[in-house]
DNA sequence: TTTAGGG
DNA sequence: CCCTAAA
């Protein structure tokens, strides 16, 4: 017997409590140094990487003003970009008071607001939204239709004034089927989401409509995300399609993801042990959809379903993590050397530190299915696994403003317009894949669709299983990157969210207790071609150069490995194909007229180096790995 | 997994 | 940088 349960739905989700190392995903877990290169995250490091982002960085040319956005539209993008019930949460340890939640949703993004906040930390989502209703809170609200659901949208209207009543900012959209005060219908006609309120308050204050919104989802809207073609590599897609992609009925998919919301249901669907792993079956709304499909020739309305509905909240018992006690948890736990508060020099005389509040981090929720005469322990490994998964194989954060992300790492808060309290509540933390190696990046996830299948080797799974299983992934995070940006970070261009997003595919982990775990989209084949991540482009530097030359006059042009342990053995992001490559392009490079020569200027000399190791190797084979090593006569 | 080469 | 056949 075999069910199948829905985990994100818990109501109070996976406390995880501590933050285990996280296993390595597909690839390269051979050596211990290749463990080192797995982009591995923890969350301390998350927390660390956006501690840096928000507070130590402030450096940068870019004005306010060129991000004066549509004031309300930013949280409804938001929104729109989460659409998914509230899912589990993880609580990670160390942070003193306060955790920082992180709730699995469909995908890995954040719309949760950060909030400016100024203890005490008040307020739950709830509270506001009962505030919401009174015209003298600082919540606005407004109502729309979902097809047939009426939505109410609560969302902050009030800035910040002073220090004492700040944190008021906060945004939940309430579906509401139920006996919520609404105001008419189209008062607010750009929001057209729905989502439930997972914290309890607004539990409490729209109880019924929790089990109402779980309609919401929708199997259909498994493949409803919109990916843009443009976005693929056509060739890319077709290597997928003919390499890792097999043809699929997709209403297995639709039997895979058609377990309601409600926790308890069990379906007999598979009969192996299998995560699932599935973006939450969700709708955007018209609006939304427009702007998703905006560059996409599928259409929206042939992609969902009529009662799909958005469905977003906030984090269960999302408690707010004050960057005070960010900060706090960090200095302690890892000297990080920032403080807050007056004389720090990350701030201008006149500077207002800036308080944010993390609600809630979001990542894809999780499909499980598992033997009915599984134990608990592994029911618990199996969703620790999924989870780690998810969370481990590196994560940075993103942030978001006004909808729009925020990729000059180098721009001041206030440059970048988060010190500006009329955008508070547009501002937005997205925890994103963090390609391997590289530094944050701002990727949006777009088609979090997938089931963790058993690890054994696609083919034979496909022998055996091929009318059930969804189309293999592709083994590696996919991602697609936006390739005009290198590996620095830059402005955000002043387009809507979509024009640049990119697209992830989380690759599962490695197991730990024989249920090991690979991914699989739950898409359809149109969308599930989905282009693999390429990485970010990172020329190399002189002085890696230097090292290269001089490893390759050292050991040989055969022994990449040797030379990359040699010469790069703490880059994570230096591979040995990597330095084979770049070896390829300097003999070239050297070959060539210094006119013709692109990008950094190698020195002559090196390049000179180059081409006597190249001769010398040309003619001296490199198969001794010690001993009496070659030595290159120059 | 590495190497070697083409793309 | 990617992709992969071969080793």
């Amino acid at each position: 017997m075999v069910f199948q349960k829905r985990v994100g739905c818990a109501p109070n989700g996976f406390h995880i409590p501590a933050m285990p190392r996280v296993p390595r995903s597909a690839k390269g877990k051979r050596s211990s140094r290749k463990k080192v290169e797995g982009n591995q995250m923890s969350a301390f490091d998350l927390l660390a990487s956006l501690a840096g982002k928000l507070l130590s960085e402030r450096e940068g040319f870019w004005t306010p003003s060129n991000e004066q956005l549509d004031n309300e539209s930013s949280i409804k993008g938001g929104v729109f970009d989460q659409g998914s019930c509230d899912e589990s949460t993880v609580a990670p340890p160390f942070v003193s008071h306060g955790n920082l939640n992180l709730c699995f949703k469909q995908h890995l993004k954040s719309m949760e607001p950060i909030t400016a906040t100024c203890a005490p930390n008040d307020g739950s989502v709830g509270e506001f939204a009962d505030k919401s209703l009174d015209s003298a809170s600082p919540m606005e609200s407004c109502v729309y239709r979902v097809d047939d659901r009426t939505v109410m949208s609560l969302h902050c209207k009030g800035q910040i004034e002073g220090q004492t009543d700040s944190n008021r900012k906060k945004s939940v959209i309430v579906s509401s089927e139920s006996s919520v005060d609404l105001p008419p219908y189209g008062d607010c006609p750009r929001a057209q989401s729905c989502s439930f309120p997972s914290t309890k308050d607004g539990e409490a204050l729209h109880g019924d409509d929790q089990e109402n919104s779980s309609v919401c989802t929708h199997p259909c809207s498994v493949h409803s995300r919109a990916l843009k073609p443009h976005c693929l590599e056509a060739h890319r897609r077709r290597k997928l399609k003919k390499s890792n992609y097999r043809k699929c009925d997709p209403a297995s998919y639709y039997n895979s993801g058609e377990v309601s919301n409600n926790d308890v249901e069990m379906k007999p669907v598979f009969h192996s042990q299998k995560l699932f792993y599935t973006r939450q079956r969700s709708k955007r709304s018209s609006f939304k959809q427009k702007k998703l499909f905006e560059h996409c020739s599928i259409s929206p309305s042939c992609e969902t379903s009529p009662d799909e509905v958005i469905v977003d909240s906030l984090a269960k018992d999302g408690i707010k993590l004050e960057a005070d006690n960010l900060l706090a948890a960090l200095n302690g736990a890892n000297n990080i050397s920032c403080t807050r508060r007056g004389s720090n020099p990350l701030y201008d005389s006149e500077d207002h530190p800036v308080k944010l509040c993390i609600k809630s981090f979001k990542v894809p929720e999780l499909f499980i299915e598992i033997p009915a005469n599984a134990t608990v322990g592994s029911l618990k490994r199996t969703v620790m696994e999924a989870v780690m998964a998810v969370l481990g194989d590196g994560l940075c954060v993103g942030i978001l403003l006004q909808g729009k992300k925020v990729r000059d790492d180098s721009k001041t808060l206030r440059q970048a317009g988060i010190s500006y309290e009329d955008k508070m509540d547009g501002l937005g933390f997205t925890l994103e894949p963090s390609p391997a190696g590289t530094p944050p990046s701002i990727l949006n996830l777009k088609e979090p669709a997938f089931v963790l299948t058993d690890p054994m080797p696609l083919n034979k799974f496909q022998a055996s299983d091929a009318t059930v299983l969804p189309p293999p992934l592709p083994p590696a995070n996919c991602i697609e990157i936006d390739h005009e940006n290198s590996a620095h970070s830059s402005i955000d261009p002043p387009d809507n969210l979509d024009s640049d997003s990119k697209m992830l595919v989380p690759w599962a982990a490695a197991n730990s207790a024989g249920a090991a775990l690979s991914l699989v989209p739950l898409g359809k084949s149109r969308r599930s071609e989905i282009a693999q991540q390429r990485r970010i482009r990172r020329p190399f530097s002189v002085s890696e150069v230097e090292a290269l030359v001089q490893a390759v006059e050292k050991l040989g042009t055969g022994r990449w490995r040797d030379v990359k342990i040699r010469a790069f053995g703490d880059s994570k992001h230096r591979t040995y194909v990597d330095l084979k490559d770049k070896w390829k392009t300097l003999v070239h490079t050297a070959r060539i007229s210094p006119q013709q020569r692109r990008g950094e200027p190698v020195p002559q000399e090196l390049l000179d180096r180059v081409l006597s190791a190249h001769a010398y190797w040309s003619h001296h084979q490199a198969k001794l790995p010690d001993p009496a090593e070659p030595r290159l006569l120059t």
